[in-house]
RNA sequence: GCGCAGGUGGCAGAGCGGUCAAUCGCACUUGGCUGUAAACCAAGCGGCCUUACGGCCUACGGGGGUUCGAAUCCCUCCCUGCGCA
């Protein structure tokens, strides 16, 4: 189990600052969590995504279970063994894969707002069902992207497959929202939500923390019933998930609609964000963990996040011809292994030639700068700035 | 010197009389990615003009020819590879 204890309440915001004990060590909050989706992050191991000062890492029950199976993982010593990560970690439901390889691959879009979403033609009715999913009362029964096989998940098997998978903290099994999706769509799929919910807490039975999440999509009134239905079920924290609505102002209604509800003494934890101008944003609005992958999945994609001058960043995508000739680190003020010892041009050759070590170098720099970057607004709380 | 096979856009390689500014791939350029189906996806990629539909010009080694029409057929020259002297 996990112990969440608050350091700190902003004056200026719902900032917090705060620590969770977890058996697997505390984590300091406000915390970004990085995205390991198959017990790994993708081109580094354990040990050097800890030096890349990463506190704790999100799995994933759909993909763990598809791959290599719970019960490997169980035989090997639960998942910290398995990958050889002796900090925290949590693992989500795969209640966004109902979303990703449901209506998130029939429309090709991901979880975020954008406003051609709701355009009629565009709108997901009551009733509807993605073309590679059947969406059920008890579950979800999914068409396995490795081999196409049928597999069922629902709340009672999610939560096993987390308990035998063994992270710190396991997420409830729900449904996330596609941004496509109308009022009446969200509502019945937010009940079905809350119903799972219950299930969840019913089946649990191992040690571990686990956080309900609250749906809802951009509807005001589902938002706030969403967050009071989920804070009645004696969670140990909450995810915030679905869509958000309209870029940061949509974000920040469902915040201001969604955080009040929720128990102040519980972590909070918003799935799946965010980009770096999201985060002290957010944790503005009172949240204390963030996971994403854009550090990751951008890294391998050739993008580095770096400084520009005293308090703010930009993204350089290295895959440009320029960075052949450019001779200066990623970034002059970082002080990670990369950016220590490797300069931008030699980076740009590597990408170029189509090397997995670019892909290292700039998961490795991305993950030192997200870390360094919510230390960052960690020390703004201490004081008392935001 | 003789014989055979070839010379197509940055590379590689189709096309072998009209629907070819030229398939596909690579490279290149630009754009997109927010609880990872993702070392991915999309678009562009001879030049000029047009908001667009589209139009014009220059191009398939050089030159010449046949034809209403040629990257495609013929002649010639140059070059490359293989074989024989």
């Amino acid at each position: 189990m996990i112990k969440f204890k608050i350091l700190k309440n902003s004056k200026k915001s719902r900032a917090r600052l705060g620590v969770i004990e977890t058996p697997h060590g505390v984590i300091e909050t406000p915390a970004f969590v990085p995205v390991a989706t198959q017990a790994v992050i993708k081109t580094l191991t354990s040990e050097e995504v800890a030096s890349t000062g990463s506190q704790l890492l999100i799995s994933n029950t759909f993909h763990l279970h598809l791959k290599p199976g719970e019960d490997l993982v169980k035989r090997a010593g639960g998942i910290h063994n398995f990958m050889n990560w002796k900090r925290p970690l949590m693992t989500d439901s795969g209640g966004f894969q109902v979303f990703s390889l449901g209506f998130g691959m029939d429309f090709n879009s991901g979880k975020m707002f954008k406003s051609s979403d709701i355009m009629p033609e565009n709108l997901i009715p009551v009733g509807s069902q993605p073309r590679n999913l059947k969406i059920t009362e008890d579950g979800v029964y999914f068409r396995s992207p490795l081999d196409g096989k049928e597999l069922f998940l629902g709340p009672k098997e999610s939560i096993k497959i987390q308990d035998k998978l063994g992270a710190d903290i396991i997420f409830a099994f729900d449904e996330c929202t596609s941004s496509h999706a109308d009022y009446d769509y969200v509502k019945k799929a937010m009940e079905r939500t809350h119903r799972w919910a219950k299930i969840c807490v019913a089946t649990k039975k191992s040690d571990q923390a686990m956080f309900g999440i609250v749906q809802g999509s951009r509807f005001k009134d589902l938002r706030e019933e969403s967050a009071k239905f989920i804070n009645s079920l004696g969670f140990n924290g909450f995810g915030i998930g679905g869509d958000l609505g309209n870029g940061i102002a949509g974000m920040n209604k469902v915040l201001d609609w969604t955080v009040p509800l929720l128990d102040n003494a519980l972590p909070r934890h918003l799935l799946g964000i965010g980009y770096l101008c999201d985060m002290e944003n957010v944790v503005r609005h009172g949240i204390d963990l963030f996971d994403c992958i854009v550090p990751t999945h951008y890294g391998r994609r050739g993008i580095a996040f770096v400084a520009r001058g005293a308090d703010s960043y930009e993204k350089l995508n290295l895959g440009k011809s320029a960075f052949l000739k450019d001779k200066n680190p990623l970034d002059k003020k970082c002080d990670c292994a990369v950016c220590q010892n490797y300069r931008r041009n030699y980076i740009a050759h590597l990408l170029r030639a189509k090397e997995i070590t670019a892909m290292k170098l700039l998961t490795f720099h991305n993950l030192h700068f997200f870390s360094k970057f919510v230390e960052n607004i960690r020390n703004k709380i201490k004081q008392g700035k935001i």
